[in-house]
DNA sequence: TGTACATCAGTGAACGCGCGTTCACTGATGTAC
DNA sequence: TGTACATCAGTGAACGCGCGTTCACTGATGTAC
């Protein structure tokens, strides 16, 4: 919260710039980012920027944290959207189907988080890590909570069980979460599962081959049918 | 074929140039991709790669093609490599994981053909497109020669069935290559599941939370489980 | 065998471009007394 | 109420950089006669 009307003022430009990097993004995607040309479209010289933030990577930084939090908001609202809190797989899918809109609604972000990296840019995995966590516990809480009623189905045995040296940093995170690995595992294979279609439909790999939208809804029911009761 | 002696030293100068430009891109990222560095590498003055490429675009477009027709290779060659050719399961687990050592070992080319577009460039379809489509074959070829000889064993029907609409380019392809469409499908729900694992990998968003070798397995499992007997 | 010629890889200078960042500065605004 | 002062958003020039592409050219090589 802004203490005084400097501060608003000032938190205001910042937005505006970040907009204006969004659609530069847009326009010449994730690497064309350039602090010159955010100036020209704001009217202003390339120095005036170093008023709002101390260098272009601290600003990518900052959309990068925004692009998690965004997504992450869109995950949670979706979940809470179903009215039936007993149906997991509708929240479940609720979740799904909206990580891809969140893709096809905001290519720039999404690539900006999940895509090449910008030639010269490294994030600050302090700064971004916990942002993109939220992604991921959006996504497995409704595992989560589905296994606490008794309608997570699934089993990792036999030929398809995890070797325990396969989960040691699962099994660290799920201990600091209070969760079951295998829940998180379960999770991650959902997630890569997706994440594939819309990654490969974003760069224009699948369209032409298959409506994208019935293959999505395919993958997640899939594993919607197999582990989720 | 060279018909001279002269066009097998161009040739093989195109090479180079070519390993210059992936090694450059292995530094920088596929956007820091760049003639004048290549011709300082080679020592050479930048007008000289003229001779060789009629610019930039088509020298990114050469990589494109080599790295398509590379991992299509790859591919053929695991699948190749399997003595019991009725033991589709390893067929098909041999193709999959090469998928992922391709990517692993050459995650340039990977990224060339499947990441972000580089800024500015714009692949001609009718030249990368025919290179692409090699790939699909030598992972569906598998699920066809299953489904011929009884080992398919899956069948989309009920809440797990693909409208007919969603599957209009397949059965066009599926035509032209004298194919069930449903292979076809089956096929990329396959390739999406197992390629979020590998671009997830290659960014690094994955190896702090689970054995990225492990889950890979796992998504190829749960679907020869399913869907090859 | 010797000469004239064609080929063509590669040069070096130049074109105009955009980039991130620094620096000393201006000039408007609001505040303290 | 009026004046001195501090604040700070924004300027304009400059730094050194690398980029793709063009152009007229050089100079070595091999071939034809």
């Amino acid at each position: 919260m802004p203490r005084t009307r400097d501060e608003a003022e000032h938190g205001a430009m910042k937005g505006q710039i970040k907009a204006v990097a969004r659609a530069q993004m847009s326009a010449n995607g994730t690497a064309g980012l350039a602090l010159r040309a955010i100036a020209r479209e704001l009217n202003l010289t390339a120095p005036a920027l170093y008023r709002y933030f101390p260098s272009l990577d601290d600003l990518i930084t900052a959309l990068i944290v925004d692009a998690f939090n965004g997504l992450a908001d869109t995950l949670e609202a979706a979940n809470a959207g179903i009215a039936n809190r007993t149906d997991y797989k509708a929240r479940l899918m609720a979740v799904c189907l909206a990580y891809r809109n969140y893709a096809l609604q905001q290519p720039i972000d999404f690539q900006l988080i999940y895509g090449n990296p910008i030639p010269g840019y490294a994030a600050p995995r302090e700064i971004t890590v916990p942002a993109a966590v939220r992604v991921h516990v959006a996504l497995t809480r409704v595992l989560v909570e589905a296994e606490a009623a008794g309608k997570y189905c699934y089993s990792f045995t036999g030929k398809l069980a995890f070797a325990p040296t396969a989960l040691e940093n699962t099994t660290r995170i799920a201990q600091e979460f209070g969760v079951k690995p295998e829940l998180i595992a379960a999770g991650m294979i959902l997630w890569t599962s997706l994440h594939g279609v819309v990654t490969l439909d974003l760069d224009g790999h699948l369209d032409s081959v298959i409506a994208t939208d019935a293959l999505y809804e395919m993958n997640i029911r899939l594993f919607l049918d197999r582990f989720i009761s």
